[in-house]
DNA sequence: CCGCGGAGTGTTTTT
DNA sequence: CACTCCGCGG
């Protein structure tokens, strides 16, 4: 190994080097962070320790990939450390011990499958389709989600969130009774069970923990300050043994609140682990001066105090940030990709350039732009692959092969077909629900084929598909293929933009293609769909377009934030609430703390709100002396059409 | 019973 | 503006 005292610092090496007992390291923004899990997961290795007894849990199955292939490139074996989300893990975990929850095997419930296991809930529940204005099937499911995340009853969600279906507060929480049910007899997870049944299985098992803790003798989390209650739980339960836990995480960086993460969980962990040593890192390794000053501005404007401020490594010198204002939206991405243009010729690569914004929707008047002028880019962030339809069409034929009784799925792939709608699907299905295995559920089919119905030959059609479909030893690739062939007529009489749709299922095909087992695939898919990237495959260096939110734990030489305006960020939804405003204010912290040497903050003064035009004011997070004062401002209004 | 079209509602971030 | 839900015509 080449000198650890030449490759990290005093902390960092601290960190390093203390192998047994619990940590906990409070990392700013740019502290070097990756490159300490990556030297402690090689130093463990090269001090003795087998891979495969380290546990490395990050909040994304890239993070986690980065860093042990970081390490693997020191020592090869660093590729056998146990890595992936908390979700993942349980995935793995539960698997292997589903006798102990009573089901032998188990189906994930993606975010739309969930919901549409809740709305069936939600039509048994007779009284509740009378009533004008009960919450819709999505809003039920955040309310369900926030009630396991947080821990706290359906009535403080509804007063906190959603104070206007308070006086539903009882028929909620007996939907979520129902859902509970549901979920139960049909072996489905959601992504929170996957979750609880981890911990509940951790809690309730002592020879379980024991085998665990004897597996994973030594656990890093990462990010910890986006971790959830549920997710403090599970980690306190594997270490609880051999107390070998270090947590890495930075609180001025906790914007994952929406989905229940507390970053209490930081201040509570020396509690749980008496003795703890705790270890800062202030020391930013990626930006420059100018840059921090902004980020430290920034951090002193907050309403809660952060102790720390970052001091920089490199140059004291550099580029003051740009803040510039431009009339709107469209002349605001004009003047951003002539400029990542112009950055490309002064040496920074496309890929060493990011477009932040709050939600991917308003990246789509730049991605016109950049197609205009032929810069290449991925997006991250916005909408996922497996939220589209064409997806959900192609993965309920999937489904169906592993799971017979998924009755969503049925619903899906029944209601494509010409002539068939909720009341025929529903019939088909009681009787496909009485079916004992897939082959059986098949001649359940046919049976409804008769020559009166129009649907008759599109039924026979599913039927035959299916039946070849489910010899398995064509492969899933072969699988696959007879699908789409199926599926292709379907779609074009769906969709207007059937060609399109029909390559990004093509791309899933050969992500398919990699696996033996359906199971895997779709589990791997729920847990870690691929993003919806619009690079072509041709498109090497591409520009990087990214939410705030996927772009944690990145960086870039250069970094545009997009669209700082009241009701982006912060968006309009925060405004009412004072802790919503400050998790708006850490995101514009995470967004500027990317950059290493080149930043440009940017508005536009024309707006929409609900489809009406509005004047935008200056997001609050800029509009104070000492922010201001770091920035060089200009306005552009010009427009270059 | 399906499917189209109009009315009304709510618009984000992710495993 | 986009999506969901509801009511009516075929």
């Amino acid at each position: 190994m080449q000198s650890l005292e030449q490759e990290l610092n005093k902390q960092q090496l601290e960190v390093v080097k203390t192998m047994d007992g619990p940590i906990l390291v409070i990392a700013g923004a740019g502290s070097g962070k990756t490159r300490v899990i990556e030297y402690r997961v090689l130093y463990f290795v090269q001090s003795g320790i087998l891979p495969q007894n380290i546990l490395l849990l990050t909040f994304t199955k890239k993070a986690a990939q980065e860093m042990l292939s970081r390490a693997a490139k020191h020592d090869a074996r660093c590729r056998y450390v146990e890595g992936g989300t908390f979700h993942a893990f349980a995935y793995r975990i539960l698997k292997k011990y589903s006798g102990r929850m009573g089901f032998d095997e188990f189906f994930i419930l993606d975010e739309a499958d969930a919901e549409d296991a809740i709305n069936i809930c939600l039509n048994n529940y007779g009284t509740a389709k009378t009533e004008k204005r009960f919450p819709r099937k999505d809003t039920l499911r955040k309310v369900f989600s926030m009630v396991v995340n947080k821990n706290i009853s359906v009535d403080d969600v509804l007063d906190s969130e959603f104070p206007n279906f308070l006086r539903y507060s009882f028929e909620v929480e007996k939907i979520r009774q129902d859902y509970i049910k549901y979920k139960k007899t049909k072996h489905l997870l959601d992504y929170d069970d996957l979750l609880i049944y981890l911990r509940d299985l951790l809690e309730k098992n002592e020879d379980i923990r024991n085998l665990l803790s004897e597996k994973y003798k030594y656990i890093m989390v990462d990010e910890y300050q986006d971790t959830n209650k549920l997710q403090a739980d599970i980690t306190f339960f594997l270490a609880k043994n051999h107390r070998n836990i270090m947590i890495v995480g930075d609180d001025a960086q906790s914007i994952y609140g929406f989905r229940g993460a507390s970053h209490e969980n930081i201040m509570d962990f020396p509690n749980k682990f008496a003795g703890c040593k705790i270890i800062k890192l202030e020391t930013n390794y990626r930006s420059q001066q100018p840059i921090l000053d902004v980020a430290n501005a920034v951090l002193n404007n907050m309403r809660k105090k952060f102790s720390k401020e970052l001091r920089s490594a490199k140059e004291k010198h550099g580029n003051k940030p740009d803040l510039l204002f431009f009339t709107n939206i469209n002349t605001e991405s004009q003047w951003i990709a002539e400029k990542v243009k112009d950055l490309e010729l002064e040496g920074i690569d496309f890929k060493d350039q990011a477009v932040l914004f709050r939600y991917a929707y308003i990246s789509i008047p730049l991605q016109l732009e950049l197609n205009r002028r032929r810069i290449p880019f991925q997006v991250f962030g916005g909408l996922r692959f497996y939220e589209t339809a064409h997806v959900k069409d192609v993965l309920a034929h999937f489904k169906i092969l592993v799971n017979h009784k998924d009755e969503i799925s049925w619903a899906r792939i029944l209601m494509l077909l010409e002539g068939i709608g909720p009341k025929t699907s529903a019939r088909i299905i009681e009787d496909i629900n009485q079916a004992a295995s897939l082959k059986e559920a098949i001649e359940k089919i046919t049976i409804h084929i008769n020559k009166k119905a129009a649907y008759s030959k599109a039924l026979a059609e599913m039927a035959a598909l299916l039946k070849i479909m489910s010899f398995e030893e064509a492969g899933i690739d072969k699988q696959f293929e007879m699908l789409l062939e199926y599926y292709y007529p379907l779609l074009h009489g769906k969709f207007d933009d059937a060609m399109e749709r029909m390559n990004d299922l093509r791309v899933i095909r050969k992500i398919a293609s990699d696996y033996h087992s359906i199971s895997d695939f779709l589990a791997d898919f729920a847990l870690e769909s691929p993003e919806k990237t619009i690079a072509a495959p041709d498109q090497r260096n591409p520009l990087t377009l990214s939410t705030i939110h996927s772009a944690k734990g990145l960086e870039w030489e250069a970094v545009f934030l997009m669209g700082l305006v009241e009701g982006v960020l912060p968006v309009s939804f925060s405004l009412d609430k004072e802790d919503s405003i400050e998790e708006e204010h850490r995101l514009f912290y995470v967004g500027i703390t990317r950059a290493k040497s080149r930043l440009y903050l940017s508005a536009h003064y024309e707006g929409t709100f609900m489809g009406q035009n509005q004047f935008n004011q200056i997001s609050r997070f800029l509009d104070s002396e000492n922010v201001l004062s770091k920035l060089k401002q200009e306005t552009v209004c010009r427009t270059w059409t």
